[in-house]
RNA sequence: GCGCCCGUGGCUCAAUGGAUAGAGCAUCGGACUUCUAAUCCGACGGUUGUGGGUUCGAGUCCCGCCGGGCGCACCA
C-alpha cells in the first residue's frame, strides 16, 4: 500500500473514532484531505480536513485539527504530528518509512510507483500526424515528444495506452505534391515546365526526382500524364513515409499504428468503406441532412458555430469526413477515450470533432490536448530559415545539431500550452544552463560511485557495458541490508523525494502533464548533489557504506526511470 | 467582430483552491591533494498585467478591462 493510502486511512479511523464518542458532530466521515505541504518544515504530509471541517462541526479548525490528533490509532508511520497555522495536521514521518521505500524501489526497478487506474481505461492517443508530403518540422518534433512522454506517463500510472499516427495520405495535397514531384523531374531533364499551383517548393523534392532519374532516366517524359503523375506520387510517398519513421526512430518515439487515411476509403466485402459506416452512423441518429447539393452534419446540435458539410456539392468528401470516419474507426476498435494531440492553430476544428463523438453517443469520448506553438532562435535572434538549406529549418536538422537527449528536454519541460521560444545555442550548451545534463550528470555520478565500491574487474566490466549497473550491485551489495543507519538529513530528504514518484506519475497522468516529470528529475537530481557533498558513501565503516550505496542504487533507478519517462536516456558515465 | 491559449523577480519556468509565491539561468561572493567541480554553499532579486467578485483561504475559480500569440472554408 503506497504512503499515502496508509495515511488516509490513519486520519480515517481519527476521524470515526472522533466522531464515535462524540467529539465530533458529523454525519459523515470526510475525506482526508491529504496534501504534500510545500515547504519541508510543515513536516511530510499536511491534512487540511479541519479547515475544511470548521463549518459543518461548528467548531474553530485548530479544535478540530487537535480532536483528530487525539483520536489517531497507534502507528510506526508518523513519527510527530502537530498543528499549525489555521489548523493544518503536519505529519512527520518516521525515518523507517523512508527507508522501507529505498528497499521497495530496489526491489521494484523500473516497475516503482507504477499505478492502477480503475474502471474503464484503454486509451488511444494520436499524435504527430503529418502530410507524407515534407519532412517533419520543429511543431512535429514538439508533438512526438510530447505525444510519446504522456502516453509513457500515463502507461505507468496504469492506463492501457495505444499510440497511433495517422497518415494523411488521402486528400488533394497529395496530387499537389505528385504534380511537383513531376515538375521537377522534367525540369531536371532539362524541361521548360512551370511548377504548379499548390506546389511544394522545397529542394527536397528536386531530390526525390533525381532519385527517380537516376533508376528510371528519362523513360517518363512522354509517359502518359496520369499513369506517371500516379507512378511519381506513390514513390514520393513512400519516400516521405520511410523518411517520417526514421526520423520517429531516431528520435525515440514508436507507435502501436501507423493509420492510413486511405485506409477509410476502401470498400469492405459489402461495398462499404468506414466513411460509409460513419455517415451511415450519424444519419441513423438523424444529424445528417442535405442543402445546396451538399451532406451536411448538424453539429450545432451539440454546440458547434455552424454545421459542417461531409460530402460537397461535387460529389467529393471534405478533410472533415476522414476524421469523422477515422474518429468513429477508433471508437469501434474499443477504446474507452481517445485523445487527439494537435497544434494550437487547429483549435477551431475542435467543437466539430466533439460534436461528431456526441452525435454517435459517445459525449465527452474525445479529449483534444493542445500544444502551443514552437519559436526557433538563435542567440536570441529568431530562426527561421537554415542556413544549409535556405528553407525551414527541419525536425531532423535541429536534432542533429542540438542532440535528442536536450531537444525533448526542451520540449518536455514546459507545459504542451505554453508557446515554446527554443534557442538552439542555449540547449546545445552542456552546463548548468541545460538542466538535462545536471540530472544526467546526477545519474552518471552514482554510476560512478558504485563502479567504485567494486572489485575493480568487476567495475571494469561494467564501464565497458560488458554487465549492466543492476548486475554490478548484485555483487556489490549483500541481500540484507541496515537502512536505520540513514539518518543524515540530506539522506533523509532524498529518499523523501523518490517517495513523491508515485504522486508526481499520477498527477502528471491525470493532467496529461508530463513536464512534471522534468522538475521531478531536477529535485531529485539536485537532492542527489547535495547528499553527495554531505555525505561520503564509500566510507571504512561497512555497515553505513552498504547503506548508502542502497540509497544510491535506488537514486539511481528513480533517476533512469524519471528520465526514461520523458524519453531520455540516462548515462551511466559523461 | 467572435472563439481558444498565455501574462508570476533582469531571463526561462514552477506552484492537485492552502501556510512566508518556489527553482534554474544571469549577476556578485565563497568551496576541489578525498567516491566525476557538468558539483556544492551563500547573497541579490516579487504589489503574481489590471479592476471587481466568490470563501475560512485566490497566482489558481467567475466577470470586466489592458497587452501578446493563434484561429474563424463546400482547403488539407
Amino acid at each position: 500500500m503506497q504512503i499515502r493510502e496508509q495515511l488516509e486511512q490513519l486520519v480515517g479511523q481519527g476521524l470515526s473514532a472522533a466522531v464515535a464518542d462524540g467529539s465530533l458532530a458529523l454525519d459523515e466521515i470526510p475525506e482526508a484531505a491529504l496534501e504534500r505541504p510545500r515547504d519541508t518544515n510543515n513536516g511530510d504530509w499536511a491534512s487540511t480536513v479541519a479547515l475544511r471541517l470548521a463549518k459543518a462541526a461548528k467548531k474553530n479548525p485548530r479544535e478540530i485539527a487537535q480532536i483528530i490528533v487525539d483520536h489517531l490509532p497507534e502507528n510506526g508511520m508518523i513519527a510527530s504530528c502537530e498543528i499549525a497555522g489555521p489548523g493544518f495536521i503536519n505529519f512527520t514521518l518516521a525515518p523507517e518509512v523512508f527507508q522501507g521505500v529505498i528497499a521497495q524501489v530496489r526491489q521494484e526497478g523500473a516497475d516503482y510507483a507504477k499505478g492502477t487506474i480503475e474502471g474503464p481505461n484503454y486509451i488511444n492517443i494520436e499524435y504527430v500526424s503529418a502530410n507524407p508530403t515534407g519532412p517533419f518540422h520543429v511543431g512535429h518534433g514538439r508533438w512526438a515528444a510530447l505525444g510519446d512522454a504522456t502516453a509513457r506517463v500515463m502507461r505507468h500510472a496504469g492506463y492501457k495506452v495505444y499510440e497511433e499516427n495517422y497518415i494523411n495520405d488521402h486528400g488533394s495535397q497529395m496530387d499537389n505534391f505528385g504534380r511537383s514531384v513531376v515538375a521537377r523531374y522534367l525540369q531536371e531533364l532539362g524541361h521548360d515546365v512551370p511548377l504548379p499551383e499548390n506546389c511544394y517548393a522545397g529542394a527536397y523534392v528536386i531530390d526525390i526526382a533525381k532519385s527517380i532519374i537516376e533508376k528510371d532516366g528519362e523513360k517518363w517524359v512522354d509517359a502518359d500524364e496520369e499513369e506517371r503523375l500516379l507512378n511519381f506520387r506513390e514513390r514520393a510517398y513512400a519516400y516521405e513515409l520511410a523518411e517520417q519513421h526514421r526520423i520517429c526512430d531516431t528520435f525515440g518515439t514508436t507507435f502501436d499504428k501507423w493509420f492510413s487515411e486511405r485506409t477509410l476509403y476502401v470498400k469492405d466485402e459489402e461495398g462499404k468503406s468506414q466513411v460509409d459506416r460513419a455517415l451511415a452512423a450519424m444519419d441513423e441518429r438523424g444529424y445528417l441532412y442535405e442543402k445546396d447539393g451538399a451532406t451536411w452534419f448538424k453539429s450545432t446540435a451539440f454546440g458547434d458555430d455552424k454545421d459542417r458539410v461531409l460530402q460537397k456539392s461535387n460529389g467529393e468528401y471534405t478533410y472533415f469526413t476522414s476524421d469523422v470516419a477515422y474518429h468513429y474507426n477508433k471508437m469501434q476498435r474499443g477504446f474507452d477515450h481517445l485523445i487527439d494531440l494537435w497544434g494550437a492553430d487547429h483549435h477551431g476544428y475542435i467543437a466539430r470533432c466533439e460534436a461528431m463523438l456526441a452525435a454517435w453517443g459517445y459525449p465527452g469520448a474525445l479529449e483534444v490536448m493542445l500544444g502551443q506553438l514552437v519559436n526557433l532562435f538563435r542567440n536570441g535572434e529568431p530562426v527561421r530559415m537554415s542556413k544549409r538549406t535556405g528553407e525551414m529549418v527541419t525536425f531532423e536538422e535541429l536534432i542533429e545539431e542540438v542532440g535528442v537527449d536536450s531537444t525533448r528536454w526542451l520540449m518536455l519541460s514546459r507545459g504542451a500550452d505554453q508557446t515554446i521560444d527554443f534557442d538552439i545555442e542555449v540547449a546545445k550548451k552542456k552546463d548548468a544552463s541545460n538542466p538535462v545534463y545536471y540530472v544526467q550528470y546526477a545519474h552518471a555520478r552514482i554510476c560512478s560511485i558504485l563502479r567504485k565500491a567494486a572489485p575493480a574487474e568487476l567495475a571494469a566490466k561494467a564501464e565497458a557495458g560488458e554487465i549492466s549497473m543492476e548486475e554490478l550491485v548484485a555483487q556489490v551489495l549483500p541481500a540484507e541490508i541496515d537502512l536505520s543507519v540513514l539518518i543524515d538529513p540530506s539522506e533523509i530528504a532524498l529518499a523523501r523525494k523518490i517517495e513523491t514518484l508515485h504522486d508526481f506519475v499520477q498527477l502528471a497522468a491525470r493532467d496529461r502533464a508530463a513536464f512534471r516529470m522534468t522538475h521531478f528529475c531536477q529535485d531529485l537530481a539536485g537532492l542527489f548533489h547535495g547528499f553527495y557533498t554531505n555525505c561520503h558513501v564509500n566510507v571504512e565503516d561497512e555497515k553505513l557504506r552498504n547503506a548508502r550505496l542502497a540509497l544510491c542504487d535506488a537514486t539511481r533507478i528513480v533517476l533512469s526511470l524519471g528520465l526514461g519517462l520523458l524519453g531520455i536516456s540516462a548515462p551511466e558515465k559523461m
